[in-house]
DNA sequence: AGGGCTTCCCGA
DNA sequence: CGGGAAGCCCTC
């Protein structure tokens, strides 16, 4: 028997098999997916079992060492997925498997058990063995003690004195054992549900009737409007039926209030997966999952690879979010990946949102989705009021971060004890320092992008590679005492807020205040306990969260949003502010939304004033068609990056050319133009656009410039299918 | 990816 | 002549 092995290292070289001879002890008990240990070269590392042969025609071949992890290994299904996802992505087939995995158990990882023990001690089974230590060791009270205490007990080792209990078990007179425990506890379950109102009643039972259908579901609700309650429903059927759940959420740090939900729903059957978990715990929950000892996996984009037999069911909430596609090799989409697994376990798959993606309210519109609406806010919970200021006007008065109105509206919520969410999609101080006198403008030596202020640090940052540089008094260029700074940000917000509601307790939430581990969950019980009246944040705060006590959202700057010179910036910024708007008046009080702007007649805002999915949708598909952009087109960027910036103008010319002559003559190759961030960490990067319906040629032209540039050690290139910016 | 073998260049 | 960097090739 010989095994064909995939090599750990994710190189496009290696993204072929190596054959080895399965030496006769293995035989019975290596499977295919299974992680091995092999000689490669004068090295040994470690394999991934592809394939298992009967013969093979090649000779000389070296044996396996043995099986790495018998108990964890990928199933038939998440095999098959890895070739999905290598033809899908262009990545090496390793690539997928290896993203498959919780990181403790990837493949060039060789520990096989990461398991948490408590370590529990009893006595031994000898009553007289017992008693003949006592009556020999009648002064040593401690020790006595410890063994009156264990008649017929087993305790915790640590409840004990560490030494006297060591001795205690040299003597052999009470015995160790070590018992498995998760690190992660659920809380139990509380309740069976509630009972759901007509619409989502509605929803549930159509999709109840098709449960064993892959049909997917667009489920457009307003926010507020209760689509968890359909989803609980319907896991609690879906597990009725045997069979298991995956959901995923955007971001599960600030979804804890979701994962509450669920866990008083389903108690021990949820398992959670995401990055924030440590190793440990990940591999606890997979392991739950494999064992199936979990009806329901709650988890972030990376969760949809879970190993859960049965699949009934997958649940993308926040369906339009950007966060469910991978943004480094391989560049997956949870949504193909969803629709993929659905598919093969015949179940239905549910998209949730508010704001659809184009997308998706495109294939609903034809049919290709089956739509679902949900139009009432839970209780009596109403809509917010949406109103927008013109900012050039209040810059003429002196009001550059909060106009008189947002003012106004803020102290009164502060005077009815209420909450103030205020919503700047940037962080830090400013966004550009420059001198009034020369006009030298602070710049990233590494990357073509203005430095931003930080207050806090007093230092100059790159967000792009992290560069800082302390920021000087005086210009660099021509000495002069003339430094300003423009361009908001969160921290000069919340300045400026502390000084102008000196007794309001504000709290500023970004990613300098919520990095280190534990600060996002502490904020956000601040703010539920109504420790703090105003909150402060980038579109962290936009997601997911439900604060009954916030009645005011002020968007401080929805400029930001509408400025990125991206096609899909309307459909963006029509969801971002939507999204923030549903985090106001969740509860009996109503709530009001103030967005300032200083492009008041953007068609965007127009729609967002009328609370008009529809409109902004219909709008957006006009521009999309004319444009030939998604849904209309697909499309696939190649970037083209290089430290040398001769050879890369050279051979991104060649390369567009390549791809010209390479492609369907219906489909368009656009470029190369520069990246709209001509140079990031020293690297130059052009980019070249491809638009078509479908190409026969694409694929294998793409695969054949990966495989060519693979080598190549001055140039490198990216190629991203369906990017979600360009 | 990473190690080994070959080549090539430069100082002495 | 020798050492060390750079390039190339191979891994079942």
């Amino acid at each position: 028997m010989y095994a064909e092995v995939l090599v750990q290292y994710g190189s496009k070289s290696l993204d072929r098999v190596f054959t080895y001879k399965i030496p006769d002890s293995l035989v019975d008990r290596i499977k295919v997916g299974m992680k091995v240990s092999i000689p490669f070269g004068n090295q040994s590392i470690n394999g991934f079992v592809l394939n298992i042969v009967d013969t093979t025609s090649l000779d000389n071949l070296k044996e396996i060492k043995n099986i790495i992890s018998e108990n964890y290994y990928l199933n038939d299904e998440l095999m098959e997925l890895g070739k999905y996802i290598k033809s899908k992505t262009l990545c090496s087939l390793i690539t997928a498997y290896q993203t498959m995995m919780p990181s403790s158990l990837k493949v060039n990882k060789s520990k096989e058990d990461y398991s948490k023990y408590d370590v529990y001690i009893k006595l031994i089974d000898d009553e007289d063995k017992i008693n003949d230590y006592i009556a020999t060791h009648l002064r040593a009270h401690a020790q006595i003690d410890i063994i009156n205490n264990l008649k017929g007990k087993t305790i915790l080792k640590s409840e004990f004195n560490t030494s006297t209990v060591k001795k205690l078990i040299e003597e052999g007179i009470v015995l160790e054992e070590k018992q498995k425990k998760y690190r992660i506890n659920p809380t139990d379950k509380k309740h069976n549900g509630v009972i759901l109102n007509d619409e989502q009643q509605a929803a549930s039972e159509e999709i109840k009737k098709h449960l064993n259908e892959y049909i997917t579901y667009l489920l457009y609700g307003v926010t507020g409007s209760g689509k968890t309650e359909v989803y609980m429903d319907l896991c609690d059927e879906v597990i009725k039926n045997g069979k298991n759940v995956i959901m995923l959420l955007p971001e599960i740090t600030l979804t804890r209030q979701m994962i509450q939900r669920f866990y008083d729903r389903f108690g021990r059957d949820v398992a959670i997966i995401h990055s924030s978990l440590s190793d440990g715990e990940k591999y606890d929950e997979t392991l739950k999952i494999i064992n199936n000892e979990v009806h329901v996996v709650v988890g972030t984009r990376s969760a949809i690879f879970s190993q859960v037999k049965n699949l009934g069911l997958i649940i993308i909430d926040e369906e339009h979010s950007q966060t469910y596609k991978q943004d480094t090799n391989p560049r997956y989409h949870a949504l193909d990946i969803a629709k993929w697994r659905c598919e093969r376990n015949k179940c239905p798959l549910i998209l949730g949102s508010a704001t659809p993606s184009l997308e998706s309210y495109a294939r609903a519109e034809k049919g290709v989705y089956k739509l679902l609406t949900l139009t009432k806010r839970n209780g009596n919970a109403t809509l917010p009021k949406i109103s927008i200021i013109d900012m050039r006007d209040e810059y003429r008065k002196g009001n550059n971060i909060i106009s008189t109105d947002l003012g106004i509206k803020i102290d009164n919520a502060l005077r009815n004890k209420e909450q103030v969410m205020l919503f700047i999609n940037r962080r830090g101080y400013s966004t550009v320092v420059n001198c009034s006198s020369c006009g030298y403008t602070y710049k990233c030596p590494h990357c073509d992008i203005t430095l931003t202020y930080h207050k806090t640090t007093n230092k100059l940052q790159c967000h792009y590679c992290g560069y800082t540089t302390f920021k000087t008094d005086t210009c660099p260029e021509c000495h002069e005492k003339a430094i300003m700074s423009y361009g908001l940000g969160t921290e000069q917000v919340e300045d400026f807020i502390k000084e102008q509601f000196p007794s309001a307790r504000v709290v500023r939430m970004d990613l300098d205040t919520t990095s280190r581990k534990g600060s996002t969950e502490s904020i956000i019980k601040q703010i539920e306990n109504h420790e703090v009246d105003i909150i402060i944040g980038t579109q962290m705060i936009s997601k997911g969260l439900d604060f009954p006590n916030v009645t005011l959202v002020g968007v401080i700057n929805a400029d930001d949003s509408l400025n990125i010179p991206d096609f899909r910036s309307g459909e963006n910024t029509f969801s971002l502010i939507s999204q923030v708007s549903g985090r106001a008046g969740r509860s009996e009080k109503s709530g009001e939304v103030i967005i300032q702007t200083y492009n008041k007649d953007t068609d965007t805002l127009k729609y967002i004033l009328n609370n008009d999915y529809i409109g902004n949708y219909r709008n957006e598909m006009k521009i999309r068609k004319i444009l030939k952009y998604p849904p209309y087109y697909f499309i696939t960027s190649v970037k083209v990056k290089s430290k040398n910036y001769e050879k890369l103008k050279n051979e991104v010319n060649k390369i567009a050319t390549f791809i010209r002559t390479h492609i369907d003559s219906n489909s368009i190759c656009l470029g190369p133009t520069t990246c709209p961030i001509f140079k990031v960490n020293n690297v130059f990067r052009f980019q070249i656009i491809i638009k078509y319906k479908r190409d026969s040629r694409l694929e294998n032209t793409l695969r054949y410039l990966d495989e060519e540039y693979a080598l190549n050690k001055d140039i490198s290139l990216e190629i991203d299918v369906d990017p979600i910016r360009i």
